[in-house]
RNA sequence: GCCGAUGUAGCUUAGUGGCAAAGCAGUGGUUUCGUAAACCAUCGACGGCAGUUCGAUUCUGCCCAUCGGCUCCA
């Protein structure tokens, strides 16, 4: 099993699922088996529904085939053959795709949408004439396929685990039926394997919801479901995460703004959400009228726009607001902080004259960019354009997206292109961060919007008097504060650095006639503006250090008599130990440098 | 919302068709202790509603929540 390329390996295995699948389930229908991050599935349609129990039976039936030394073989026909020969083998789905490789020449869904002219007709691609297709054999199981594959089922290593069950809609639709998805990892080794493994143990170590309890940050409820509770810790984080971000808008040229979250149905009728986004809003009766909760905060922003008249000369109008929206997310997106129903967008609008539109977004970038270093945070970009749902001519949304890019490509960055993904009033860049495990979190996004103005009838003043129309960017950086707050989290794995940690120095005295003394201390730091907690409970020192240890405070202060005795205080670096005695004046201007 | 799994105390876990077991945490004492768990005592739980049964935490159904996916998304 030399020289063959992880992807093939993957790919293979996925096909030696499916073999083992039709072994133990003559009747199984298959769906699409493609290779994924890590290891591969299969979509399989059988009667039994399956659980985890039944993964090591399948698993085992791989192994016995790839003992046999079965060989993968390739065969090229033509359309009407392969028609044929999924008919015989009565594999509905492998003939649906079939169907659309004659007549769009791939399986694609997002490419044959575009053809299909559903959506974005102008963009058109070309469809490719696809007169032959290739399968591969293994066993008795036939799949039509691209390849490539391995030789033979030698060249497969027992480096692989099958890890899940899930539903999967078939071809990811949801008003298409269920089928089952088997997936499985695989690697080159056992070493490999073994090496993601312990990767996996060590992110669920650092799951949020965990930590968010330990550290007594934040909670959820039955009462509220999707709703966060934060808890005074989750406070403190919070307000210096949101007084970071007002200090660095304020330094940007942002005015802060705040608005209801409760307005009236008009409102929402004549900005689109209530035709375009109303499944995701909660709604009520006030004196008899209609009124939602805010979705999202524009609306709002753009009211205070209106409430006066704005010159050439004021723009662009940066107005920032700390937005609480909520939206009925479905019962199963739920997660953690991650996946919320109601959450805090670091939102801002900006208004501004169409000739103004790349150098902001390239001044958002720029901000973005900065905002993310301070956390260590790589990230890659994605753009994404105009949507099923969408409002706006084509004309419009061309001109928006095209912004977009444009500015891009001036900050030299290179994106990813999601179609069909942008809000309804306009397209967006999204800002994917990538935390200290490598998997990746959409945070910031800057959305381009001609559509708003348009509905809303904003104007400003120009040179010459006239009233012309703005364009307005929405934009927002951490995303979600509580999805930002779940991610450092995760990322510093509950070990927050000093200037973000709830607590920064844990005062411990040893015996009950060091209080007094510990108590000065832990005043005197809380008045050099540390955050202090001074324990004077009955525990133990050891036991007091542990505890100290799980809440992972940076900094931990033992006070006995030696320290009364000498005015120098013992010092206990998180992760580092002991590192010695100094005076607080001392420790306090450390303390100061590491922020 | 859909597919699958799970639900015992604040946390981690045990267990049963017949009084639900423990460790940690909490509380009350004793101890005054020098760098990751002192000692004794004590409080505290079977997600909810039905059904089967003499009896249900245990079996069945429905609901709710959580977890992993799908779809959706900041």
């Amino acid at each position: 099993m030399k020289q063959n390329s992880l992807e093939k390996i993957r790919h293979s295995l996925a096909h030696i699922l499916a073999l083992a699948i039709k072994n133990l389930y003559p009747e199984a229908k298959f769906g699409v088996g493609p290779v994924i991050e890590n290891g591969f599935y299969y979509d399989i349609e059988i009667r039994k529904s399956l659980s985890l129990e039944d993964l090591p039976k399948i698993e085992k039936e791989m192994k016995n085939i790839i003992k046999q030394e079965i060989p993968f073989r390739k065969k090229i026909v033509s359309l009407d053959e392969a028609r044929r020969i999924f008919k015989g083998l009565k594999q509905p789905y492998k003939i649906e795709l079939l169907k659309d490789l004659e007549k769009y020449g791939t399986t694609e869904q997002d490419e044959i949408r575009q053809l299909a002219g559903k959506i974005n007709p102008s963009f058109g691609a070309k469809s490719k004439k696809i007169k032959k297709v290739s399968i591969y054999q293994v066993g008795d199981f036939v799949d039509l396929c691209r390849g490539p594959h391995v030789k033979n089922t030698r060249d497969l290593p027992s480096s692989f685990k099958l890890i899940k069950v899930s539903g999967a809609y078939w071809r990811g639709e949801e008003t298409n039926p269920m089928l089952q998805r088997i997936m499985g990892l695989a690697f080159l080794n056992e070493k490999e394997l073994s090496s993601y493994l312990a990767q996996i143990e060590e992110a669920e170590k650092r799951d949020h919801r965990v930590l968010g309890k330990n550290l007594e940050l934040f909670s959820f409820h039955d009462e509220g479901v999707g709703f966060p509770f934060f808890h005074p810790k989750g406070m403190i984080l919070r307000n210096i995460l949101e007084d970071y971000w007002k200090k660095e808008h304020q330094k940007s040229g942002y005015e802060e703004v705040k608005t209801p979250i409760l307005l009236s149905k008009s409102l929402w009728m004549q900005s689109g959400h209530w035709d375009h986004y109303k499944e995701n809003m909660y709604f009520t009766k006030i004196d008899n009228k209609d009124y939602a909760i805010k979705p999202m905060n524009c609306p709002g922003g753009i009211l205070i726009y209106k409430s006066s008249l704005h010159s050439y000369r004021d723009l662009p109008l940066r107005m920032a607001e700390l937005g609480l929206v909520h939206r009925h997310e479905l019962s199963g997106v739920l997660q953690g902080l991650f996946r919320v129903r109601s959450f805090t967008q670091d939102d801002a609008h900006i208004f501004m004259t169409p000739e103004q539109v790349t150098e902001e977004i390239k001044k958002v970038i720029d901000l973005t960019a900065r905002i993310y270093k301070k956390f260590g945070f790589s990230y890659h970009v994605e753009l994404s354009t105009k949507p099923k749902n969408a409002m706006g001519s084509d004309d419009v949304w061309q001109k928006a997206t095209k912004s977009l890019k444009q500015s891009l490509k001036e900050k030299k960055l290179d994106f990813i292109i999601n179609k069909g993904e942008g809000a309804f009033y306009g397209p967006k860049i999204d800002f994917h961060l990538k935390d200290c495990l490598g998997r990746t979190w959409q945070c910031g996004t800057i959305q381009l919007d001609f559509v708003m103005p348009e509905k809303f009838d904003l104007f400003y003043i120009d040179k010459k008097g006239k009233k012309q129309r703005p364009v307005m960017l929405h934009r927002t950086i951490l995303g979600s504060i509580e999805r930002f707050i779940g991610i450092l989290t995760e990322n510093y794995g509950g070990e927050f650095p000093l200037w973000l940690a709830p607590v920064q120095v844990a005062v411990l005295p040893i015996r009950e006639k060091n209080v007094p003394f510990a108590k000065k201390v832990s005043e005197t730091i809380r008045e050099n503006n540390f955050r202090t907690e001074l324990w004077s409970g009955e525990d133990t020192l050891s036991k007091k250090i542990k505890k100290a240890e799980e809440q992972k405070i940076p900094y931990i202060l033992v006070i006995g008599d030696q320290e009364e005795k000498s005015r120098k205080v013992a010092v206990r670096k998180r992760k580092k130990g002991d590192i010695g005695k100094m005076t607080i004046s001392k420790f306090s201007a450390m303390l100061l440098k590491e922020l």
